[in-house]
DNA sequence: CAAATTCTGGCAATCGTTTGCCATGGCGCA
DNA sequence: TGCGCCATGGCAAACGATTGCCAGAATTTG
């Protein structure tokens, strides 16, 4: 039955279900049975079908079977355009962790590029539509949609990332980033910072807008006026955190009044804004203090090691996953829709209280 | 004909072809042939068919398709289990490229990763038995293997990426480590460096031996005793680069006679050993020079930048998909059994003349 | 011991597409 | 005008699994 034909030119395909089935003497119909419901076959009858489609290496086609049942193992995870650039891993980090998460529950992991151009929103709409993706995981805002087919109405669920779009009937996965730099804002108040650089990324996204918030809400706690922050950046994607950083740092050298802590989005916004700073003769955290986002590995090893907050991408990517998987076949619950998981925040040497503080001098 | 039964609970799915078939007036089989053969159905007939498919907004199930066909369009990438730490964004990159390259061609990406596990073994296994998928890229010495079914002869073709292993009868991509790591030794030498630190991934591993061998060709070249260079390192993996620069800091800290000269074979090794040094009071490049291996963008923003050899993913990616495509269904001919990729070194201030060059005053 | 009940295994239809084969119709050539 | 050939479209059989339904066997119960 399997048809190795041995025709010149052919493909041999593997041993099919029916060659375990003659092997081990019963009917196709058990062998299916044997391997997929425990409980529904003898308990030797299954023994000896086991024994036999180990002996013939048989794997079922999974084809043939998400055809029959309806229903593929693939879950697409949708990655913004271009990703991997700068120190951050976050992204490649989640990814690693939604993809363990999935295997360990019997899934696969299709990556599918969003980028703007309409090749990229038709190649995810297929793989909507076509039956190959059960479910999706999106981190970017935006759903592909192209003559007529949207992923809203693939009858697929989706879950979304990084981005709040709870609002948008998805249910998502987001970290507590207002709170943590609420706190982190709140930190470098006590030490005695009045004035604040804040460096963005793109402008009214949601994580600039909690961040950003966040920064306000520790302003308005202390009693600070919101002039107190002077934001930078807001037209360049995280991407390109590197450049923005330096943008920052022109900025920067063009106030009158000089910040004495910097909040940066990004580590690579920190990391290139430090290094600008330092090559003008400014000392971190003397000068200014730095604190930023992401949590990269690198930032241990920087001068003066660089306080930031973590995103916890382990938790993230299990999160996203259980939230999928729950959308996939309910299971009765109550259907969270959104998961908040926490960051950490890392302090290190790259922030201090401010020498030339309005407040007495610093414990030394 | 689609099967919209309206029954509660029933997922719907998407028009058939024959709903398509019906509109357009024609039989089933003229549609299948009219959205693949192009010159095998009348211009007008086909227009009316694509008009009607457009209309229904009908996507082809590729499990069907696949099925039938006995070839699916996935390919699957393996990579080694655990990838994602440091500043180098290489195996993100190149996974990036790998795709895009891929879905112009009309292939889908899946990813799998080779853990030491016999579970993650086992999935890899049933992707490619499985029918799933139709060729592998893999990023890992070591093909999976799990009782009695091995990729080597699931009929796959299979393209090996970073490391050569066209030994092993693989096709594979690879850069021209030996060459550049040769060349900027050569360069180092010429400055006047005699002795060198040479910081090594894992021993033995084919970057180790092409790297390591470019620096003994160099230093042969030049005349100099292989004792000129002393290795650290050998028994981490390259995703514990930070680590590793550690422990060379420390090796380097024991030495009676210092190496002027550092050859690091990841920026992390890079990184986190300079940071070391430079808490130890020595200053880059004028006690010590450093190189490294990657072309980490976060390289150029260290103090001092550091000199690099970037890979060039973009391009690594592009050729392992033309050879895997290649493999797939010849095009006649020759079947390049291995693709050198350049890098590219990226000068940058971490190497200088030693000051305590054995030559006569450097120019200054 | 017979009958009722449970359990196990087999038959055949089905998932949605592709494709070999054949019938039909139109066209050109002699 | 008559014959043959080519282009076009339709029928139906695959691809490899799953599963509803039923028959027969095994077990228990009266």
């Amino acid at each position: 039955m399997s048809k190795n034909k041995d025709v010149l030119g052919e493909e041999p395909s593997g041993p099919l279900m029916a060659d375990v089935a003659r092997l081990a003497g019963v009917a196709i119909s058990t062998v299916s049975r044997a391997l997929a419901n425990p409980g529904r076959v003898n308990e030797k009858t299954r023994a000896k079908i086991d024994a036999a489609a180990k002996q013939l290496g048989y794997t079922p086609n999974a084809m043939a079977r998400g055809l029959r049942v309806g229903k593929s193992n693939t879950i697409m995870i949708i990655l913004p355009g271009s990703l991997y650039y700068g120190a951050s891993q976050v992204i490649p980090q989640v990814l690693q962790s939604i993809n363990k998460s999935l295997i360990q529950n019997g899934y696969n992991l299709m990556i599918a590029n969003l980028d703007r151009d309409e090749i990229s929103e038709r190649h995810i709409l297929d793989l909507a539509f076509g039956g190959t993706a059960r479910g999706a995981i999106i981190l970017s805002s935006k759903l592909p949609e192209v003559d007529g087919r949207s992923l809203a109405n693939a009858g697929l669920p989706i879950v979304s990332m990084l981005l709040d779009m709870s609002d948008a009937g998805l249910p998502s996965v987001v970290t507590n980033d207002r709170e943590a730099v609420r706190e982190v804002t709140a930190e470098l108040i006590r030490l005695g910072h009045r004035r604040f650089l804040y460096i963005a990324g793109p402008e009214g996204n949601y994580h600039d807008v909690e961040r950003y918030g966040g920064v306000l809400e520790a302003l308005d706690a202390a009693g600070l006026p919101e002039e107190a922050v002077v934001r930078s950046g807001g037209n360049l994607d995280y991407q390109q955190g590197f450049e923005i950083g330096i943008q920052a740092a022109d900025d920067f050298a063009a106030l009158a009044v000089k910040p004495t802590a910097v909040i940066a989005t990004s580590d690579d916004m920190a990391i290139s804004f430090m290094s600008r700073m330092q090559q003008g003769g400014l000392t971190i955290p003397g000068d200014l203090s730095i604190v930023s986002f992401d949590g990269s590995p690198v930032c241990a090893f920087c001068s003066p090691p660089l306080t930031t907050i973590e995103q916890p991408v382990e938790d993230m990517g299990q999160a996203a996953v259980a939230l999928l998987l729950d959308a996939i076949d309910p299971s009765g619950k109550e259907p969270a829709t959104r998961t908040v998981v926490r960051s950490r925040l890392i302090l290190r040497e790259s922030i201090a209280a401010p020498t030339a503080s309005p407040r007495k001098h610093p414990a030394r």
